[in-house]
DNA sequence: ATGTAC
């Protein structure tokens, strides 16, 4: 985009001031090349949101930032209820709750050399991927409910897990506030086979090498060393959370007027935080939250299975588990004044720094875990919150490297064989269902997380500490 | 992201 619409507050910081109808500005972090590869539609999604009642300060975009629904892909926005203030279904995103855990195995990677094979198909037959998969969990009402109101604290109380894994999971383990009386029964049906599954789309299971650390005391802290394997776990509320989000926007799309509330774009359609449609969502939404937060406790287990049948006396711990789709009740601070505000964020990582009271206690002192989660064949990274994140986004870091391409450009562009073929022969295993989905994340369709991750401790907004690399990955 | 449109 044309980079002469900013005013640059510093090296990574570009600002929109309100113009028409913006009430607040809009701020995207990025560097000039980031910046100017991004898509225009993202200046005005960010701008659009920029307008909606109620919001606090300005609506960010993280350096990943890309066109999404209504609201960019990797936007943050918080909004105070006691302004007027609104939540919005595509605010958060259609997948609920979409997030990133990884698990420690305290195994050096050339021991898994022999097995790699071998792993990789035990894993492959242990957690379903790709569209519409299903797993061998089927839920009942009272195992719906249960879910809905109890996320991975309700997988561990079913026997998926273990006890200390919960301390290092946002909300540990399970979101409060959840109402499952507003997920519809028809939102339930698309969920009842497919809790542990993977999903499709950028959503992958994978075997990792720590490959460089950045800071080492951090990483004592978080349990990475060099050579480390770690698995990775990226995926969200399924059906279920689609199902929430189609829903609700569609109600939202139909009571704006009604709120009197002017949408410059209907994709933006929100409800206001005070109204019974707002809360609904916002109950509908949380038991969103904790499904993507059993699901990724039960691929856990399901992973750690597969893991033993090879390994047996590894034992799999959790670094953290990150959700990058949601809208959260936080304390924040504004104008000097403590406020509590819905913060969303979409295709954005929660990142509280140094002596956040949420925190597990081991992380205390150095701040939260920040995932982010690689394209196919590309490396990820562990970094952690800072406390100038406070000021810069509501706390808030980037999620992943961001697409730079389209689903369907990327398929047209590459075949997913050759790709299986060239990353095979860069020793990085893909197993997946579906040639197509593997074309469609295509590296090159991705920007440089790299590039992304570096502007993100640029500016302040989480520090990296790890980079690692792929070895063996399941694709939805 | 998604029973890749209801």
């Amino acid at each position: 985009m044309d980079t002469s619409q900013f005013i640059q507050r510093d090296e990574t910081c570009w600002e929109i001031q309100p113009k028409g109808a913006m009430r607040v500005p809009a701020i995207i972090y990025a560097d000039a090349q980031l910046l100017q590869d991004m898509d225009q539609k993202v200046y005005e999604q960010l701008t659009n949101v920029a307008t909606l009642p109620g919001i606090v300060e300005a609506a960010y975009a993280m350096p990943d930032a890309h066109w999404g629904y209504g609201f960019p892909i990797g936007g943050v926005a918080a909004f105070d209820p006691d302004q007027g203030g609104v939540v919005s279904a595509g605010g958060v995103g259609f997948d609920i709750s979409c997030g990133v855990r990884t698990l420690l195995t305290g195994l050096n990677i050339a021991e898994l050399q022999p097995h790699k094979q071998a792993l990789a198909d035990a894993l492959y037959r242990k957690v379903p991927a790709g569209v519409g998969s299903k797993g061998k969990i089927h839920l009942n009402h009272k195992a719906m409910h249960g879910m809905l109101t109890g996320g991975a604290q309700w997988a561990l109380d079913q026997g998926y897990g273990e006890p200390q894994d919960l301390e290092r999971i946002e909300e540990h383990g399970c979101m409060a506030g959840a109402e499952s009386h507003y997920v519809t029964p028809r939102a339930r049906e698309r969920q009842k086979d497919e809790m542990g599954t993977l999903g499709s789309g950028n959503h992958y299971l994978e075997v990792q090498r720590v490959a460089e650390i950045f800071d080492q005391n951090v990483a004592k802290t978080f349990g990475l060393r060099v050579d480390d394997m770690v698995i990775s776990i990226h995926c969200g509320s399924r059906g279920l959370g689609h199902q929430i989000g189609t829903e609700f926007l569609k109600e939202m799309v139909m009571s704006a007027a009604q709120y009197q509330i002017v949408l410059p774009d209907r994709e933006l359609a929100c409800a206001p935080l005070n109204s019974p449609l707002g809360k609904h969502y916002l109950g509908a939404m949380r038991a969103g939250i904790n499904c993507a937060l059993a699901n990724r406790q039960i691929i856990t287990h399901l992973t750690r299975q597969a893991v033993a049948t090879l390994f047996p006396n590894i034992h799999l711990g959790l670094l953290y588990d990150v959700s990058h789709n949601t809208c959260k009740l936080e304390q924040h601070m504004i104008d000097g004044q403590r406020k509590s505000l819905f913060v969303h964020r979409k295709g954005a990582t929660r990142a509280f720094g140094p002596g956040h009271p949420d925190l597990p206690t081991v992380y205390k002192e150095v701040g939260q875990p920040v995932l982010i989660g690689g394209s196919m064949g590309t490396s990820s990274y562990v970094l952690c919150g800072t406390k100038e994140s406070e000021q810069r986004a509501f706390s808030s870091a980037c999620h992943g490297a961001g697409r730079a391409m389209s689903r369907t450009q990327a398929s047209k562009q590459w075949q997913g064989r050759t790709l299986v073929d060239k990353l095979a022969a860069q020793g990085i295993i893909i197993r997946s269902p579906s040639m197509r989905g593997v074309a469609e994340e295509a590296p090159l369709a991705y920007k440089d997380v790299g590039a992304v991750v570096d502007i993100a401790d640029r500016a302040g907004l989480a520090r990296k500490v790890a980079r690692l690399e792929p070895v063996i990955c399941i694709k939805g």
